[in-house]
DNA sequence: TCGACGATTGCC
DNA sequence: GCAATCGTCGAG
C-alpha cells in the first residue's frame, strides 16, 4: 500500500475523480485503530463556471480551500446535519473538488462521514501530511470498471445538472 | 442583524 | 411526501 502524493491530486478533477475509485480511504483513530475503506462512488465539481460547484457563487471563507492546491480536504455542513467530505484537486486558483459519496459497505455521503467521525475539524487537512486521514493505492494493478451518471441533488444547476460527473464503481 | 436555503437522510 | 436542523451568505 502506498499513500497517494501531491501529483495525483494536482490534475484536473475529471481525471482525479474516476481515478479515486478503487483506492483506499484510510482513517487513523489512534495508534492501534486504523480502518481502510474502498472508495466506490464519487462526484466531480469543476470550477467557477460549474453552477453545481460551490465556487460558482464566488470565493468565500467556506469555498476558500478549493482555490488551493490539490490534496486538501474541503468539509462543509449540509441541511444542518450532515458533513460532506470532499477532496480538493487541480492547482492554485482553480477551484475543483471531488465529493466522496460512497465507500465499502457504506453508501451516502452523510452516513460515511458520521461513521468515520469526520467534521469541521478536517477542513483544510492535507492528505499528503495528515496522520489521521489519507488515501492509499493497492500494489496490485487491477483494471477499474465504472459507470457514469448525472450528479445527485443539484437540480438547481441548469444545464450543468446534466453533466455525467458522478462515477460509480462496478463490482 | 435577518431570513432563505442547501452536493441528505430517514420516517410517515 | 416531507420534516429535521444550522452554518453560510447576501440583502437591508
Amino acid at each position: 500500500m502506498k499513500r497517494l502524493q501531491r501529483e495525483f491530486f494536482s490534475r484536473d478533477v475529471l481525471e482525479v475523480a474516476p481515478d479515486l475509485l478503487g483506492k483506499n480511504l484510510v482513517r487513523k483513530f489512534s495508534k492501534n485503530k486504523i480502518e481502510k475503506y474502498l472508495i466506490t462512488e464519487v462526484e466531480a465539481y469543476r470550477g467557477k463556471e460549474d453552477l453545481a460547484c460551490h465556487a460558482s457563487k464566488g470565493r468565500t471563507p467556506r469555498t476558500e480551500i478549493m482555490y488551493h492546491n490539490g490534496g486538501l480536504i474541503y468539509v462543509y455542513l449540509i441541511y444542518g446535519m450532515y458533513w460532506m467530505l470532499n477532496i480538493v484537486t487541480s492547482i492554485n486558483e482553480i477551484p475543483q473538488a471531488v465529493l466522496i459519496r460512497g465507500i465499502t459497505n457504506f453508501n451516502g455521503p452523510g452516513k460515511l462521514t458520521k461513521k468515520l467521525s469526520i467534521d469541521k475539524s478536517f477542513y483544510g487537512e492535507d492528505l499528503i501530511k495528515s496522520d489521521r486521514l489519507w488515501i492509499e493505492s493497492d500494489d496490485i494493478i487491477s483494471e477499474i470498471k465504472y459507470k457514469t451518471t448525472p450528479r445527485i441533488g443539484i437540480d438547481y444547476a441548469g444545464e450543468w445538472k446534466d453533466k455525467t460527473w458522478r462515477f460509480v464503481l462496478k463490482d
